[in-house]
DNA sequence: ACATTAATAT
DNA sequence: TATATTAATG
């Protein structure tokens, strides 16, 4: 979370204040205690630390003497991981995990620091802004107009229109529907039960184009969510992921394109960074005087399944990647999820383009190790 | 039948 | 330009 910004806290703040801050992010978690028991545990022992400070020897919590700025959070080698899990985003909607939705006041310091060296986090930002631009009251406690999707942007705004859901006097029949629920709450529960209001609202009208899908900060919440428990976006299948979101209206195409365009984003988002040499890209971040796996790391990690993880050489070998296993959430039943099987990558052999540019790392594509799928041939197609 | 990619529309 | 939808292809 603001693992990074820690720094800018403590001068800012001053440790007292730092620690109530703390204190309030740590009540936040708590809610996910059982998601995210691993970061209570951080939160709690950074307070820890810091009234340790507080009260005797200011001694030493000058650990971070030579890194900086641990937001490099992209880098080369860790393609989609880092990419998605950006630490802090908050400045519009926490897409990472379902877990995260703590904000504070913090954000224009985070800005304003983020800014200065941050432009690939700006570009996850980006589109995942774009992501909340459907929905841009997410979070927001009060705030009663919880509109309707189906008809507040008429105003004609003009402005950044960006998109206009369905204004144009088309066919109105289309009954606004669930298109774009309200993520009032972010409970799963909806889910729950599936005989709910399952309602496959076989509307009429169906001869143009299919209203457009918004991606509301709850749906793409359980996009990820869905996409995590399926261990990433590379081995999750758009209906697998329909299904662990169980959202009523949502179709598979709709969720294929999402992924679509979700790959697309993660894959490559800048070019640059390269910092090969600092192990700031580590998950592991400091708190307190500890060193920690960062916990949105290790959400994804864990369930996206080793695979990059393991190349995280530790530097000093003192915290050796722990590949945790992938905490079992709460997985849907353990029968809709097969095993991930790596898919091969077609990329297109010709292009002459970048291609080989990354291959980098030389080492290591160890893709087995991770769990013991092995023999696993998936017959019975039963076509 | 399903998944991924490309094209197209908004 | 970016994102969602539709079509095409593996």
């Amino acid at each position: 979370m603001y693992f990074f910004t820690e720094k800018i806290q403590r001068l800012k703040m001053g440790f007292p204040d730092y620690i109530q801050a703390l204190e309030e992010e740590r009540r936040k978690i708590q809610v996910f205690c059982k998601e995210l028991p691993l970061s209570l545990e951080l939160v709690t022992q950074a307070i820890e630390a810091c009234k340790q400070q507080l009260s005797g020897t200011t001694s030493e919590y000058n650990l971070n003497g030579q890194s900086e700025c641990s937001e490099r959070t992209t880098s080369t080698e860790g393609p989609v991981l880092e990419e998605f899990i950006p630490i802090k985003k908050r400045a519009s909607s926490p897409p990472c995990c379902d877990e995260d939705d703590e904000d504070n006041e913090q954000h224009s310091l985070k800005q304003s620091v983020l800014n200065e060296n941050n432009d690939s986090d700006k570009r996850k930002s980006d589109w995942l802004r774009s992501v909340q631009l459907w929905n841009p009251d997410p979070p927001a406690e009060e705030d009663a107009t919880r509109k309707v999707p189906g008809m507040e942007l008429k105003r004609s705004g003009s402005s950044g229109g960006a998109f206009h859901p369905f204004h144009k006097e088309e066919r109105a029949a289309k009954a606004t529907e669930s298109l774009c629920k309200a993520p009032s709450s972010t409970r799963v529960a909806a889910a729950s039960s599936s005989a709910g209001e399952l309602t496959p609202e076989k509307n009429l009208n169906e001869g143009q184009r299919k209203q457009r899908r918004c991606w509301s900060q709850d749906l793409h919440k359980r996009f990820l969510h869905a996409l995590q428990q399926l261990g990433g976006a590379d081995s999750a299948t758009p209906k697998q992921i329909r299904e662990l979101m169980n959202v009523d209206g949502l179709t598979n195409d709709e969720v294929k394109s999402h992924l679509q365009k979700y790959r697309l984003h993660t894959r490559r988002p800048s070019p640059m960074v390269h910092n090969s040499s600092s192990p700031q890209a580590a998950p592991f971040v400091l708190v307190g005087n500890i060193f920690v796996q960062s916990p949105e790391y290790a959400a994804v990690a864990t369930s996206t399944a080793s695979r990059e993880v393991l190349t995280v050489a530790a530097p000093a070998g003192v915290y050796a990647p722990v590949a945790t296993h992938p905490t079992p959430v709460s997985q849907p039943s353990a029968d809709s999820i097969k095993k991930p099987q790596f898919k091969k990558f077609q990329h297109s052999e010709h292009s002459n383009s970048d291609e080989r540019a990354h291959h980098s790392e030389g080492a290591v594509h160890s893709n087995s190790p991770t769990s013991s799928t092995s023999t696993h041939t998936s017959t019975s197609p039963g076509s």
